[in-house]
DNA sequence: CAAGATTGATCTGTCAATCTTC
DNA sequence: GAAGATTGACAGATCAATCTTG
């Protein structure tokens, strides 16, 4: 994380570098450090409870808030922050399991969708109470209403900025 | 992430389940959705401008930090939240482009030293510029300095309060 | 024999085609 | 031909042995 030179030197493509100072440095590093460790924590949580991945467990969750516990497959992909490659691979395992089925859109057969079956939403229901005890334990018990309430602030503004920064804006200068 | 029942129900182990409120669950998909796009988006960075992944980056970064550019294996797998089987395949290979070298602690054969070499260390420094301007219009530059400490303090209770339950104490019961 | 580290089999993710439907 | 989705080959991660050293 430290870069090895300090203080604005020269970059290769001519500008100066702005380093990060040391409380920024800190930040930065409590922050990744809390992610990892919360990611990683989840994902043995599920693995070993309910033998699903992180992605899987969120994919079927996401299926389950919809009316008819269905999205097309890019939608699904959007939505967890998955490649469309990626979730094309983990959605084919699932149904194997037999929590989802793949069905074209009837009304245009360029769309797939993904439905969660009774046997994936049972299953999401077995999962959930260990799961969401799991986040309340390490995150949610933590922190003060207050406190999640600028957590949440946080995020979203970290959320939007990355979103506006990946999306060059409709006039960017080509 | 909303669970398929709602109000404290009976789980599986016969306790009650304490599901999260609106404010509880919005915060935690809120904070689950930035880590994830700010992971995504420094992992594609580093990919498409140094070729290395997040994690290659981190442990070399960690090791140009050290006196000697070296730590041990397990010090390194600690630090990095890494797996020693995980980091042991990604030291192998990042000693394969000549980055790294490993050699057995002279003291104590067991331990096994992984060092940074001249070219890793020029290599993180090429890098380095690019990453860090990064992580800075992505994270440090949406926060104001009384927002970047919030931040740091409340990242810095989560990872306490998972290392202390991952821990169980010396004396839990059995 | 316990701790540190590695290995190999298997599973998952990525990336660059390819296929399909409109 | 463009958008949505899949595929297959390859790279990377995981997990359960196995190996090594003190």
């Amino acid at each position: 994380m430290t870069p090895p030179a300090r203080k604005t030197p020269t970059s290769p493509s001519g500008g100066a570098v702005h380093w990060l100072d040391d409380d920024e440095q800190a930040t930065w590093r409590a922050f990744s450090n809390a992610t990892i460790k919360l990611r990683t924590a989840l994902e043995h949580q599920l693995k070993r409870d309910a033998d699903l991945s992180y992605l899987e467990y969120h994919a079927m969750a996401r299926l389950s808030e919809e009316p008819r516990h269905t999205l097309r497959m890019s939608e699904l992909a959007e939505l967890t922050d998955a490649s469309l490659s990626r979730l094309s691979h983990l959605v084919k395992r699932l149904e194997g399991r037999g929590f989802l089925r793949r069905e074209p859109d009837p009304t245009d057969g360029r769309f797939i969708n993904a439905l969660l079956t009774p046997r994936g939403f049972r299953k999401l229901a077995a999962s959930a109470p260990a799961h969401v005890a799991e986040v309340r334990l390490l995150l949610i018990d933590e922190l003060r209403p207050s406190e999640l309430r600028v957590l949440r602030d946080l995020s979203e503004r970290i959320t939007a900025r990355i979103e506006r920064s990946e999306v060059p804006g409709p006039d960017s200068p080509t």
